[in-house]
DNA sequence: ACAAAAGTGTTCTTTGTACACCCATGT
DNA sequence: ACATGGGTGTACAAAGAACACTTTTGT
């Protein structure tokens, strides 16, 4: 079996992610049954996947990148949620470094962790990979996780808590077509509040202006009253980041 | 010469900080003249220390930490502050962690940035270690920094702007005592523009209260007019420790 | 015609900014 | 006593929350 050599010890690198989604009891994130130790459940994620030295070496200079080797750490990041759960969300936003000597019992292991919301479209239901078993848990009712993931969930929560007022981030939670009302309802229940309608409103609609469709999409059996006005979630995104 | 063979290769994990002060052209950052390649200006920083793999091992599931090794990645940004600068601030804040593969021409670099203010009172000035001659420059004339430099630099400069409603993270700026003009001072030239006298008291006013002195240190000559209130850097900082 | 749902407008409260005033000290 | 700088209070404006109205559909 090949080896790789260095003259300092190294630690190994990862990246968690905690993955939100609206579900029937408000916030839910998904986690993975671990079938190797330590057992137990905890975030998506995965090692960076780096070349051997003189591959890294050529890459740092310009080179392009092999196959096997990640270009950023979010990268790695999309990479292995996809692998390991079949979720692959529109952005993902960085929390940040952990590397505290006891964080993982298996040794040194730095870990750039990272947040996001998603809808289920954007989740293919998937059987249990080389991670194991894959499912949701409510927000409520999160027990004890592996290694530092509730310290990592909990610096998530406060993260969306401070930052509940950049509507955009609030996107993710809607499918490729959605209307107001619906961005209205997932708001409220991601962040575990009523808001008043009116005012979302007047916050969202420069937000929401550039993806408005023109016809709404042809089979949508809604109640009765006034019909909504529909958008495109790639269109609103694709002008934020015109913006931006 | 040992080296440290693993299974699968592994990147280099490092930290680098921005440390900010009042200067006389405003915001000063603290660079180092790197005498390595690649050469040039960067921020300080270094390696993260970690033990070999049996070390990392018993670490993890509990054992004492050795001194060669650092128990955490903040642990590790301060020790290189204050062996490369001399350093010592009262708190850093982390950015996130950066890890490009072309970020570093010699190879695969992960690092965690941290930022921070600091005050001259807890910067000895010292002879060029082994980091090379180490120099204040003033954020307007920042010119091409080595790596990503100049990118974590912009973050930390956003993510000040983003916060600076958030006071305490001012109270770095100040020496052991000091008095509310001091600290409308610096906070006005940190954030680089003015700011109204009583309403910047009024937010600061819980903050400071609980580290205020009953008598002025004993030579204080000061002009002429109201003689200020003085605080104690410390006791403001430990009251804001337990009420966070 | 009426109820329900979406979109729009108005009022009120709260927050933050601008500014005026008073107090204590040195000259 | 008066100019200077520190501390406190008041008035105004902007931002945000609460609430009311209008339009459009299904029954």
């Amino acid at each position: 079996m090949t080896s790789y050599r260095y003259s300092h010890p190294r630690p190994s690198v990862a990246t968690d992610v905690v993955v939100l989604r609206n579900g029937h009891n408000g916030l839910e994130v998904l986690l993975i049954d671990r079938k190797e130790e330590p057992k137990g459940l905890a975030l998506p994620g995965g090692f960076l996947r780096v070349g051997p030295p003189e591959v890294e070496h050529a890459v740092a200079r310009g080179s392009a990148i092999p196959e096997d080797v990640d270009p950023s750490l979010e990268a790695c990041a999309l990479r292995e949620l996809e692998e390991e759960t079949g979720v692959h969300p529109l952005r993902i936003h960085q929390l940040g470094a952990y590397g505290d000597a006891a964080r993982d019992p298996r040794g040194r292991y730095i870990s750039a962790a990272y947040w996001t919301f998603v809808h289920d479209s954007r989740c293919e239901p998937r059987a249990g990979s080389d991670a194991g078993a894959v499912h949701w848990a409510a927000l409520s009712e999160i027990g004890r996780l592996e290694f530092d993931h509730n310290r990592i969930l909990d610096d998530a929560k406060a993260r969306i808590r401070q930052r509940h007022d950049e509507l955009d981030l609030f996107l993710e939670l809607m499918p490729e077509v959605f209307t107001y009302p619906d961005f209205h309802a997932a708001y409220q229940r991601a962040i575990g509040r009523v808001v008043d309608r009116s005012n979302l409103y007047k916050r969202a609609a420069g937000l929401l202006a550039p993806g408005e469709l023109s016809e709404p999409p042809a089979a949508t059996p809604r109640g009765r009253g006034h019909p909504p006005k529909h958008y495109n979630l790639r269109r609103v995104l694709a002008a934020l980041g015109e913006t931006a």
